[in-house]
DNA sequence: AAAAAATGCAACCAATGGGTTGCATCAATC
DNA sequence: GATTGATGCAACCCATTGGTTGCATTTTTT
């Protein structure tokens, strides 16, 4: 994500794939095992949910088309790893509209003082 | 939200419905223009896009739902404001995420230093 | 070479989501 | 009190999503 600046429709269709994709528990869930429990293989991970293989498949397409993880062959298995750049960019779109949030309330505030 | 802590299951829960309400360009969209453009009414909103006035409450819903944003009735109008409280439990979970990713680069670290 | 393990592919299904249109209701104004 | 404005409610539509099952493919391993 490129520097400073407001929230632009641009952005907003940037940011609205990456929150979409965090929008779900079991993602989320994947998220956190994948941060602290190191790079791991789609059947490893499913052990961890009362979903089927494929449906953590599916939920793993979705958080590396986010950008959210990224995935290597090695040999018969296919290792998820986590992709920590995506989530900064999370972070600079909330910082944001927060951001925008505060000026508004100085600009009230002058307006008051008036 | 509570405090400290790590991103149990529970939270989990909690989080993925707020994500969920800003993985949209058209309700992102409506945060940014609560957040500068001050308390607005759904057909002052929908003047600013192109979408049919319903389909902005409906947008406006979810993110009441998730509670991004809160109405009040005056008179015949329906005024909408921003809520940034939730929007800071948003910036924390992404925060506890990205510390239970350093927190494991710092034990792989460790490891490959031994 | 055969069996086992890990993944990939495809079809299918029910539910949700984002959108529409049409009409009813409620409040303000002339 | 009749008209105009702002919302509310409901039905409907199509695309997407989250899930499933069944089978094919590719590597290991014995």
């Amino acid at each position: 994500m490129s520097r400073a600046e407001a929230l632009s429709p641009a952005r907003l269709k940037d940011a609205a794939p990456l929150f979409a994709a965090l929008g779900d528990a079991t993602r989320l869930g994947l998220l956190v095992s994948l941060c602290s429990g190191g790079p791991l293989t789609v059947t490893r991970l499913s052990g961890q949910f009362d979903v089927s293989r494929q449906a953590i498949t599916k939920h793993l397409d979705v958080l590396a088309e986010a950008g959210l993880v990224k995935s290597a062959r090695h040999g018969r298995e296919r290792i998820w790893t986590f992709e920590p750049k995506r989530l900064e960019d999370a972070h600079q779109y909330l910082e944001r509209l927060s951001r925008e949030w505060d000026v508004a309330l100085g600009r009230l505030k002058a307006f008051v003082e008036t």
